[in-house]
DNA sequence: CTGTTAGCGCATTCAG
DNA sequence: CTGAATGCGCTAACAG
């Protein structure tokens, strides 16, 4: 039942060498003679040996592997960072211990230790929002990366979004495609991508000589609000010809509102969102174009900076924003 | 920088005791005098000791792991499964390991060889439909649960939602508000989900000596599905005051396309889904009432089953089927 | 109650 | 090129 535990000295006696040979020769070390490499190689096929990996990190000082810290599992910009971290990881040999903190300090604290004893080589802490977050400081003496939500510490290295490029992007888009009465319906207040979009749209805006309409304030990341805020909008006497709501979930309120209203998407008035969580813009009829902020690259990169770290290449600390990426479906383009 | 990486001799020596009576001391262990504990307590906190798990892991034995396998992380049923089975692992001493295998069997084999190299306790597959996988075998050595998605060999333990039961669930609750005229979407064709709740809805429709209204057949598991099979069903002759969705989602695009046709949801028409994907049911207007399968109490059961075959115990193989739980909103009754 | 002695399984000096 | 010896940090019998 129990798997008998080959162990490498096994091997090695079955092969007729001595332990260290065979370590060195699994390992593809330094001058071991072909001959015996490949002999010791077979007989481990033979005896399907499989290094025990808790013994060779002990001698070894170093456990392959990287702690990924989580606030909030459920959320939907942790999932794809930790799947683009995952992946990288995993494909070089490294295993990811999760950690769900539930947006718990002390819960935090425990798993950080915990990780630390586990003597994990580096740490990912991804979180669900671009608000910064406190650091966890720097004698934690692994490489720490974090990832979405920015550690407020400018020697830490963190990537996040370039919301303000975002919101560039959106507002370029549909002033190119005509628009010229754009109201922002944003998400919540003291929110930094929302503030971030919002700025970037102005810059466009201003950039084209237009400028933003911006009635309805500040709400929640749901598809009520959103509804609510473009019944807001159409029931004043300011004409709009598109709405640009801060995230997928306003965006389909706003679309549900439009057509309770009886204006067309696009014709009448053109509709876009953020995040592009495909899930609810391409579902739609007609779908919602979106700005999509490559999650799944940003978890593979920070999963390949911490690998570089390993190998003792210093990435630059501070915050990078990663560009986000601009995703056209019929809420601003007929036909598409 | 790098932590100064203080070891049990390091406490021992500061408190004046064996090597030996530390560990004991800290690990709580048997016949030590209180007052030695205390003060190697107190000597460990001053030097800020942490255990070296991975030590602690070789002499033990056992790795305090265990393994979290899954085919898709992106999944909307597998991630609440994880959650659970986090939080109970995570408040047990366990760390978990997470493997992704992106449904690609070399992947998952591939995974499953680290993390038995890495001496994992135990093992959670966890999958994101009901139908039956292939087994892992039994030769792994270690305890294995299979999650959400049941293993195909009897003599494993499975945990997977009693989908007959919700089906039963669904249409009684359909009964029960006065609907008789009801009509099912399903999901996609050789779907076990499907299946079964089909069959719970036929045997609580005859309870009550009616027949299911079956017209439009298979689908995607889509909103544009659920719009256009409820599409067919008002085209055609037959009359319906309910429709009874194999997915949330489904009912979502259900509930687009009986407003497009003017039908009032609950009045005239009432709605029901599976899955209670909150995101979904909570959000629109009205909400939808729907049968939820208990996924994060699965992981967590899923843990403590693990757990207690730490201990010794053998739960009973098989699959067990848990029960769902339905959610009233106010797609199937007014006011609320 | 406390200290001594062995390993856990492997990587790594350093002689041969 | 190969092998005997040493240690990673800790737990687990044993003696004292």
């Amino acid at each position: 039942m129990a798997r008998k535990a080959v162990t490498l000295s096994d091997v090695a006696s079955a092969a007729g060498v001595s332990l260290a040979t065979a370590s060195k020769a699994l390992n593809g070390r330094a001058e071991v003679k072909e001959e015996t490499r490949l002999r010791v190689a077979a007989t481990a096929r033979e005896l399907s040996f499989s290094h025990n990996s808790i013994a060779r990190s002990l001698s070894r000082g170093r456990s392959g592997t990287v702690g990924l810290l989580t606030s909030d599992l459920e959320g939907r910009f942790s999932l794809p960072v930790l799947m683009g971290a995952e992946d990288a990881l995993g494909a070089g040999e490294v295993s990811v211990v999760l950690c769900d903190a539930r947006g718990d300090a002390i819960r935090e604290q425990r798993h950080i230790n915990t990780l630390l004893s586990r003597q994990i080589d580096g740490l990912l802490v991804v979180g669900s929002r671009t608000d910064a977050r406190p650091s966890l400081g720097r004698q934690l003496g692994i490489p720490v990366i974090y990832v979405y939500t920015p550690s407020d510490d400018p020697a830490d290295i963190s990537l996040t979004p370039d919301n303000v490029e975002a919101g560039r992007i959106a507002a370029r888009h549909l002033i190119t495609t005509g628009r010229k009465r754009i109201a922002h319906v944003r998400g919540e207040i003291d929110n930094q991508a929302s503030a971030d979009r919002a700025q970037g749209i102005t810059e466009a805006m201003n950039e084209a000589g237009l400028q933003i309409i911006n009635e309805p304030g500040y709400g929640e990341w749901t598809e009520r609000w959103g509804r609510s805020a473009t019944s807001l909008l159409l029931g004043s006497t300011t004409e709009i010809d598109a709405v640009l709501c801060d995230s997928d979930q306003i965006a389909r309120g706003a679309l549900d509102a439009l057509r309770a209203r009886g204006r067309s998407v696009p014709d009448d008035v053109a509709l876009m969102g953020f995040d592009n969580w495909t899930l609810i813009t391409a579902e739609t009829q007609p779908g919602i174009t979106s700005v999509d902020m490559n999650l799944e690259y940003m978890g593979r990169l920070a999963a390949r900076t911490l690998f570089a770290s390993f190998e003792g290449e210093v990435a630059d600390a501070g915050i990078k924003h990663l560009l986000c990426r601009l995703v056209v479906r019929g809420s601003t383009m007929a036909d598409s």
